[in-house]
DNA sequence: GCCAACGTTGGC
DNA sequence: GCCAACGTTGGC
């Protein structure tokens, strides 16, 4: 079992939302990176929640991942805001996993909580100008979070 | 709204 | 393959 770290924008898709309908499609990443991360998931992984862009950006929650990867059927859509027209149906350019809401964080680990904690010094999420929305975390990393969470 | 730090694009 | 221009992300 792996840990990831996946970044949204609350007024895209929050956490809140998950909750409520308790598994969701994880689609629309369109880097190349996140993606190979994308595919990397494996059922049963641990998925820690964080929202971006908002008024209190942190990690909220635990998810976990509920189907791993299969393609991202929204690259198809011409409807879609990630419609990829570059992408091909027998060749599929990105990927999405399925996540399900596991647990409310009793209180939300800010930005300013992970700079704060040693064992998060290389975090991913916390170099500068990363703007991957899935990244790996390491064991000892998930644990700090939700070390944190309890604080 | 600003701006730093990227990734992508496309001319050459 | 290089690299400048451009677009995007996301904290502040």
């Amino acid at each position: 079992m792996r840990h990831w770290l996946m970044k949204s924008e609350p007024d895209e898709f929050s956490f809140q939302e998950l909750r409520r309908r308790g598994r969701e499609p994880w689609t629309g990443v369109r880097n190349y990176q996140a993606r190979n991360f994308l595919r990397a998931c494996q059922v049963g992984d641990i998925v820690l929640f964080y929202h971006s862009n908002c008024e209190e950006p942190g990690v909220v929650g635990l998810a976990s991942v509920s189907k791993p990867a299969y393609p991202d059927p929204t690259q198809f859509d011409p409807r879609s805001d990630y419609h990829d027209p570059k992408s091909r149906r027998e060749d599929p350019r990105w990927s999405c996993v399925e996540v399900r809401h596991l647990r409310d964080f009793p209180r939300v680990v800010t930005l300013a909580d992970l700079r704060s904690h040693p064992a998060l010094r290389g975090m991913l999420i916390l170099r500068p100008g990363n703007r991957l929305s899935v990244t790996p975390v390491t064991p000892a990393e998930a644990k700090a979070v939700e070390a944190l969470a309890r604080r």
